[in-house]
DNA sequence: CCATGTACCTGAAGGC
DNA sequence: TGCCTTCAGGTACATG
């Protein structure tokens, strides 16, 4: 579910609550949830700041690093003290794994579909190797991206959603982009023009931005670390929007497989 | 290198 | 009301 609007609002939101608090104990309640790669124990380490690359959450520690992701349904909620029975916890009927902090409150962690993974080690490049820049860093240029598209024989969704050269975009963000942009999905990533790149890296920074400012998109399970949807669903223009007219020129929007994923787009805008 | 399929999981929605 | 199929904000891995 999550992607990098997602993910970056709840860190914003986690950020003053959890930095500091000292881990005493991680229940686990799904095993496969928990990957403990680490030669140090956690118990006893503090929480130094939060981080995010593409659609990880970061939390560097004393001497090792626990990092998340989300993947479809996973959630994270605060709980201030023992006793919180909240509305922030609400819905929380899949709990995989729950972080005890020593002051009583605890980070948990719900996930539906158990996808989810919480990861603990000592490099965080273990985890995060092949996992190209983030799509707001501000390294990334339409310099860079051009250069980056360059030879490249797949198609232009499956690049933008392949997390190794730009991490963040999904399935929603890269149909959005694409239609702000005005190219095809299946364009092939090489042969986009100079002048196509630039809009296409224009339009990915104005669409991540948007989500964020909207506190991310809710379909059904994402809620953030209040257990608020977000207000982006709103501002769609293709996701979901199949059989509807395109807001630009009224014909149909379309739905067709691409890159494995089920993609929507104007098939009179889009070229 | 690239495309495609499968696996990992649960639950909602649609067809019959 | 059931039963069965398909689909879902993601990614890793196997196979041509």
């Amino acid at each position: 579910m999550p992607e990098l609007p997602e993910v970056e609002t709840v860190i914003r939101e986690l950020r003053p609550l959890i930095v500091g608090k000292c881990i005493e104990q991680v229940e686990v309640l799904w095993p496969k949830t928990w990957v403990n790669r680490s030669e140090v124990p956690i118990e006893g380490q503090c929480i130094k700041a939060i981080r995010r690359r593409g659609k990880y959450l970061i939390f560097p520690l004393d001497e090792s690093t626990l990092i998340i992701h989300l993947r479809m349904t996973g959630r994270l909620a605060f709980a201030p003290d023992a006793e919180t029975n909240s509305v922030q916890l609400q819905g929380l009927n899949h709990v995989r794994l729950v972080l005890f902090f020593t002051d009583d409150s605890r980070l948990i962690f719900n996930d539906t579909r158990k996808f989810g993974r919480v990861y603990h080690v000592d490099d965080p490049a273990e985890i995060l190797k092949n996992t190209g820049k983030d799509a707001l860093d501000e390294d990334w240029t339409p310099e860079l991206f051009y250069r980056m598209l360059s030879g490249r024989k797949t198609g232009i969704k499956a690049f933008l959603m392949s997390q190794k050269f730009i991490s963040g975009l999904g399935n929603i963000y890269t149909d959005e982009s694409l239609f702000r942009a005005g190219i095809h999905p299946e364009h092939s990533a090489g042969s986009l023009s100079r002048k196509e790149a630039e809009r296409l890296f224009e339009s990915v920074r104005f669409i991540l931005e948007q989500a964020v400012k909207n506190m991310g998109s809710t379909i059904s399970d994402y809620r953030d670390a209040y257990g608020n949807p977000g207000k982006n669903q709103l501002y769609f223009k293709v996701y979901k929007r199949e059989g509807q007219p395109c807001f630009n020129c009224g014909t149909p929007i379309q739905k067709k497989r691409v890159a494995g994923r089920s993609t929507r787009f104007c098939p009179k805008c889009q070229k």
